[in-house]
DNA sequence: ATCCTCCCCTAC
DNA sequence: TAAGGTAGGGGAGGAT
């Protein structure tokens, strides 16, 4: 071990981690501070040698092939000395000052390209102001008609982007075709690539490279399009055929031209040969033999004597030393071998062998450092190693493995300082505190733990902020479309805060894009501090942690103050002087700086900041994504826009910097709301955004231009950018030797995707170049519902760990039920005391070093249904944790996940059946039927259970949720809780199916029994009510199915909070789409429902239906019943994939299976007519129980993939037409319950998939007006 | 090719 | 004391 040892080892403590050492070396800013503002530091410091923007990242250490990090070597002797030292070091060799300084100066380095993108920049944004609908008279006025008569399409991807190139041929007086259908018309096609099918389709066409419609506008006059051929050359070097990469490219041509381009080849030899090597050994290697001795003395501590004012020269040195120094005195040694443990320790005093590291589980690395930190003995590293790099599925998966070094271990202790925590291990003896303190508890143990888990809150909040910010995003959609509900109660929640604005509205389509795009990266400063020191004002400027442990005695020498494994969540900019980052444990912050002070989490307040904060945000952006509690990114492209127009017309000077501008009345809003100060990092795509936030930090904002890109990604870290940590950085260190995003980016594309893979080499390959082609993703559903526990897991007997997996099984449910979903398929992980770890973790009552297991099977009452079954997850569970046959006593982390999700947000329950429920077109099928009570989807019991334990003890605790947090109102979500009762109560009823003949039988009876009832209920009253119209809120709601009823409760609280407004009455009046067109007209036609029931028309729609309309889909109707049973079964190959294994009880599947296959008949549906017909059969067919997801999923992946093409485009537009009318007709679009609110909100889902890629095509959303 | 399972990794 | 959760991207390797 000790050979293979790397050669960098040779810096021993640098090798593996530079973080400690630069901590200390930042500790002595505080001396320094006064003169020096945060800011500074942290650019000067975040960017050459890199601190991330949390701290999270660090720089792994100047191994041999690093360049010279000044911070490095001032670190290793202390001669830190002064912050100027730093600071001209890096701007030495790194020409700091092209990326430090304010984007005003531009890059040095990239003039000529940088003013030549600046100018291009400038003047698509000028173009862009065609934008605004109320201006695009004037500015088309303006110009010069140089593309009249001509009919321009854009095809695909372009740069500029299609908006801005619509804008510009629109507004010199040409024509733009979204589509070629009419290719007749088209005059013209721009396209920055084609695909090989394409070229063929255009041959007889003009086809021109986006610069003829820029360099023409730039001239003034219309150029010859012969110039601006579009080559087949051209074409072929780009790969994925997006015009973004194309602007990308000549970024990253510039950037290479500036940087040389290095050999992009190392040599093809040395590849395979490194990874070889790599994964021989990998980590263990490196880290293993290093030796011990680390430069750095290890001389006593010297404590500072106030944590705030930390003084200077002499402070920093002896804090140099003193850290190394206590971590030997106390019981985390610092730079020695930390990890030996109990269970079988090594002594190498200089050496260590083999750390095995604990594994966090998880990734965070407690402390970030990416790697994660060592709580495993040693192990033999061969072992560990090669699980590392590759393993075998069977094999069971190392947790979190990792090698650690001592050194590193000594860096970054975190907890892995001793075998097993001491103080556990005396309280484990006893058993009346295991059984007390322990997973051993039972339910309640499971409860309190997540109550005071700060990362499950982290979780649950992004999840809650997520659907909120897509319902918001929904109800502001709606509104444009004409549905305006009156009241501005609705809740149109964040629409309210939003509209009134102005600017999040104007989006109309949303036009502008590609390049041009805005976006920014918001994050509260140190979040969970902020939020705790607005009641405690006396901390401000103190070196200040949140962390569960609220550590008396600080002083305490050396003692326990200093072996703490309790984490920091969150450290002040000023506790990060001195090193403390967050997830690091409160022992390590205390040895960096033993009077940091310490505050309590306060969840409910970062919930309602966070609100505040999104509520603000919504109001600001066109587009948001919930990223995390403090942090979002949201696209403000049409804000900046609107902002650019008015200063321009008036001045032809140099512009401000709107974005800054309007970054900075972000965050004056939300300063003046919460009174904390958040950072705003702006720039044309996501990664640059958040790069751009880390120079923002703290309190303020950076916007990041393209000229500037390349200087500051040279620079950084490999593991700064997102989406890189200690594992990718690792195997980048060891198997290229590089560690600077600079020399990333000298890689060729091939390299890295042998090492990473062909996505991630290629993400990695265009993150270097500053290249992004992310959307915001503000629409995605959840695929997953989860529950883990890997904290204080302790089990004396099998009946205790077969109680807690029933209980943490019931927590699933109950997580289920509260997002109204159901699944299919389970997975149970399970993490396993590693052989050699002690009995004891490092950290208290931690996992430790452990194996992870996974396995998962399909579930499902009965038949391979989703389920959101307590008894049938957790019976399901327990059968696979009893296969892993692992004991008891071992198990350190136990999770159970479901997967193959159905039903969704607010929407219906998921229905019973294992199938599609409805069938697009009716099989007559032998039905057979079985009426026992719904076992799957009811049952009495467990629902029970659930239902009450939910309601006391929500998650955490409900005040932390989000979601609730305010007081019960309104009447409609309220009946919910009454309603589950009823539900399960319901006994089961036995109905017969009443004569629908509208609905195909198979289908009903794959239903539950309760929903069965209702859908009858629903049919009675559709035919006697002719027009059942606007959704009254009372009926239909009432009666909502079953379970359904709890979550949209849920979900509603948190949408309140940010839309105090919410109408209570939906007015029965506004319908968009048919409105427009004609006042609905109360039927006329002569045909009777029976009639139309026949014919699976639902007679209320169709009475609400305009004339025209309503013969087209009787003949529509007509013909398609004629049609063979065909489309039926065509596609049986696919129609279900049923689950493989059994498992699970009998199945009677396969006659639904067949059945429902939508975008099947879609997909041969040519005429509108036929189109909608099916559709609606669809629709009809679930119009009580809301749409079942797997048919929503088949339904949207179809339309996603329609709307790729262009001649699907108009398909999907038909399609999602007559869906939302067919909820209009009969719903407010703000329905808050039932069926209604189901189908609305999937018709939402889909639409908002399918702007994605409009969006990504077009830059704009789907139009179905 | 594409799917599926069992992980790994990352982020907050 | 301490509360190391969770969703989703992605990859390896085997099955289809
Ligand atoms: N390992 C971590 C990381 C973060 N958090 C919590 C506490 C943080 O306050 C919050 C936000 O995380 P950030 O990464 O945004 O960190 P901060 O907001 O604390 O600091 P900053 O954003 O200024 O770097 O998430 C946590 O509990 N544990
Ligand atoms: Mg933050």
């Amino acid at each position: 071990m000790t050979d293979e040892v790397p050669s960098q080892s040779s810096d021993l403590f640098g090798s593996d981690d530079p973080t400690f050492l630069e901590a200390l070396a930042r500790a002595v800013l505080p001396g320094d501070a006064p003169e020096v503002k945060p800011e500074d530091i942290t650019q000067l410091v975040s960017i050459p040698a890199d601190v991330g923007p949390r701290g999270v990242k660090r720089s792994r250490l100047p191994s041999p092939t690093r360049s010279p990090s000044p911070l490095d070597e001032n670190q290793f002797y202390g001669g830190i000395g002064s912050l100027k030292s730093i600071i001209h070091l890096n701007g030495e060799e790194e020409e700091a000052d092209s990326y430090i300084v304010s984007d005003t100066y531009g890059a040095s380095k990239f003039n000529g390209w940088g003013d030549y993108m600046r100018r291009k920049r400038a003047k698509l944004q000028v173009q862009n102001s065609e934008i605004e609908e109320q201006d695009d008279e004037t500015q088309a006025a303006s110009k010069p008609k140089i593309f009249r008569g001509l009919a321009i399409h854009i095809n695909g991807f372009t740069v500029p982007s299609v908006q801005v190139l619509r804008a510009m041929i629109t507004q010199h007086g040409g024509t733009y075709h979204a589509y070629l259908d009419k290719k007749g018309l088209v005059t013209h096609v721009v396209a920055s690539n084609l695909t090989p099918a394409k070229v063929l389709d255009f041959k007889h066409m003009k086809i021109v490279t986006p610069d003829w419609i820029t360099k023409s506008v730039e001239a003034g006059r219309l150029l010859s399009w012969r110039d601006f051929i579009l080559h087949t050359g051209e074409m072929d070097r780009m790969d994925e055929a997006q015009g973004i990469r194309t602007a990308q490219k000549n970024l990253l041509e510039g950037f290479q031209t500036q940087a040389r381009r290095a050999p992009q080849h190392t040599p093809a030899s040395v590849l395979p040969k490194r990874e070889e090597g790599v994964k021989a050994q990998k980590p263990s290697s490196r880290i293993l033999g290093a030796p011990i001795s680390p430069p750095v003395d290890v001389s006593p501590p010297v404590a500072f004597d106030s944590a705030a004012e930390p003084e200077n020269e002499s402070s920093l040195t002896s804090l140099t030393s003193a850290a190394p120094a206590e971590s030997h005195d106390v019981e985390a040694p610092i730079h020695i071998a930390p990890n030996r443990l109990n269970a079988h320790s090594t002594d190498e005093p200089t050496f260590v062998k083999v750390a095995l590291v604990d594994t966090l589980p998880k990734p965070q690395t407690p402390t970030k450092l990416k790697r994660p930190i060592s709580d495993l003995p040693l192990v033999s590293m061969t072992n560990t190693s090669d699980n590392l790099n590759k393993r075998s599925p069977s094999t069971a998966a190392q947790y979190s493995t990792d090698l650690v070094t001592c050194v590193a271990a000594a860096h970054i202790p975190a907890y892995a300082a001793h075998g097993s925590n001491p103080n556990a291990a005396r309280l484990m003896q006893n058993p009346g505190w295991a059984a007390e303190h322990t997973s051993a508890k039972g339910a309640d143990f499971i409860e309190g733990f997540y109550k005071q888990s700060r990362l499950h809150h982290l979780s649950t909040w992004k999840s809650e902020l997520k659907e909120l910010v897509a319902k918001a995003q929904a109800k502001v959609e709606d509104d444009r479309d004409g549905h305006r509900p009156d009241g501005p109660d609705r809740g149109v929640s964040m629409a309210g805060h939003v509209l009134p604005e102005g600017k999040a509205r104007l989006d109309g389509k949303g036009r502008v894009r590609p390049e041009d795009r805005v976006i920014m990266h918001c994050d509260f400063d140190s979040f969970f501090v902020a939020a705790s020191l607005i009641d405690r004002p006396h901390l401000k400027g103190k070196p200040v942690v949140v962390c569960h442990s609220q550590g008396r005695a600080p002083m305490q020498r050396a003692g326990k103050s200093v072996s703490s494994t309790s984490e920091v969540a969150s450290a002040s900019y000023e506790a990060r002087k001195f090193g403390i980052k967050n997830g690091m444990s409160l022992g390590q912050a205390r040895q960096l700086c033993p009077d940091v002070e310490t505050v309590p989490y306060e969840f409910e307040k970062y919930k309602d900041f966070s609100l505040q904060f999104y509520t603000i945000l919504m109001a600001h952006a066109d587009d948001v994504q919930a990223v995390s509690v403090d942090e979002a990114l949201i696209d403000v492209s049409n804000a900046v826009a609107r902002a650019q127009l008015a200063p321009r017309a008036d001045e032809g000077g140099k512009a401000p910097d709107y974005v800054k501008a309007l970054a900075e009345a972000i965050r004056d809003d939300v300063r003046k709301s919460t009174g904390c100060e958040i950072s705003i990092g702006a720039s044309h795509n996501i990664l640059l955004a958040r790069l751009a936030t880390r120079k923002a930090k703290p309190a303020g904002s950076y916007h990041l231009l393209p000229e500037d890109v390349a200087g500051l990604l040279e620079g950084l870290d490999i593991d700064d950018l997102h989406g890189v940590g200690w594992s990718i950085r690792e195997r980048m260190q060891s198997n290229l030797g590089i560690a600077k995003v600079g020399e990333l980016a000298k890689q060729p594309k091939a390299t890295l995707q042998k090492l990473f893979g062909p996505k991630m080499g290629e993400k990695l390959f265009n993150a270097a170049r500053g290249i992004d082609n992310a959307q915001l993703e503000s629409h995605k559903q959840r695929k997953s519902v989860s529950a883990e526990v890997n904290y204080g897991i302790r089990f004396e007997t099998e009946e205790q760990a077969e109680r807690f997996i029933r209980d943490l099984s019931r927590e699933v449910a109950r997580r289920l039920k509260n997002v109204n979903m159901k699944g299919r398929l389970m997975t149970l992980k399970v993490m396993k005391r590693h052989p050699d770890a002690p009995i004891e973790a490092p950290k208290f009552m931690g996992h430790g070093s452990c194996d992870s297991f996974s396995k998962s099977n399909p579930i499902g009452a009965r038949g391979g249904a989703a389920t959101d079954d307590a008894d049938i997850i957790g019976e399901e569970a327990w059968k696979l944790m009893k296969s892993f046959g692992f004991d008891s006593r071992e198990l350190r982390g136990l999770g159970i996940q479901i997967q193959k999700l159905e039903g969704g947000l607010g929407g219906e329950a998921p229905t019973g059946a294992g199938q599609g429920i409805l069938a697009f077109q009716k099989i007559p099928s032998p039905s057979k039927r079985d009426r026992e009570a719904p076992e799957a989807v009811i049952e009495t019991d467990s629902k029970q259970e659930k239902l009450s334990a939910i309601e006391d003890s929500d998650m955490p605790k409900r005040t932390e949720s989000l979601l609730d947090g305010s007081p019960p109102r309104e009447t409609d979500q309220k009946q919910s809780v009454s309603a589950p009762e009823e539900v399960i109560s319901h006994p089961a009823p036995a109905f017969e199916l009443p004569s629908f003949t509208q609905v195909d039988q198979s289908v009903l009876e794959a239903l539950p029994a309760d929903i069965r009832a209702e859908l009858e209920a629903e049919y009675a009253r559709a035919r006697t009510a002719p027009q059942p119209q606007p959704s009254r809120a009372g009926p239909s709601e009432v009666r909502s199915p079953v379970k359904t009823v709890r979550s949209p409760q849920d979900v509603k609280h948190i949408a309140r909070q940010l839309a105090p407004k919410r109408n209570g009455a939906p007015s029965a009046a506004k319908y968009s789409i048919f409105k427009k067109r004609e006042p609905a007209p109360v039927v006329q036609i002569e045909i009777t429902n029976e009639e139309l029931q026949e014919l699976q028309i639902d007679p209320g729609v169709f009475h609400a239906l305009p004339g025209d309309l309503q013969r087209e889909q009787l003949a529509a109707q007509r013909g398609v019943l004629n049609l063979p049973p065909r489309a039926v079964v065509p596609n049986a190959v696919k129609p279900v994939r049923e689950s493989r294994s059994p498992s699970v009880g009998p199945r009677r599947r396969p006659v639904y299976t067949a059945n429902f296959a939508p975008e099947v008949s879609l997909s041969k549906a040519t005429e509108t007519p036929a189109i909608r017909d099916l559709i609606e059969k669809w629709f009809l067919a679930g119009v009580d129980s809301g749409p079942h997801d797997r048919d929503l999923k088949r339904i949207g992946d179809f339309l996603v993939k329609c709307v790729e093409t262009d001649l699907g485009m108009e398909k999907a537009v038909v399609v999602m037409q007559w869906w939302k009318h067919l909820c209009q007709a009969r719903w407010d679009a703000n329905v808050g319950k039932g069926a209604g609110r189901a189908w609305w909100e999937a018709f939402r889902g889909v639409k908002g998939r399918l702007d994605d890629v409009v969006r990504k095509r077009f830059g704009g959303k789907l139009s179905l007006d």
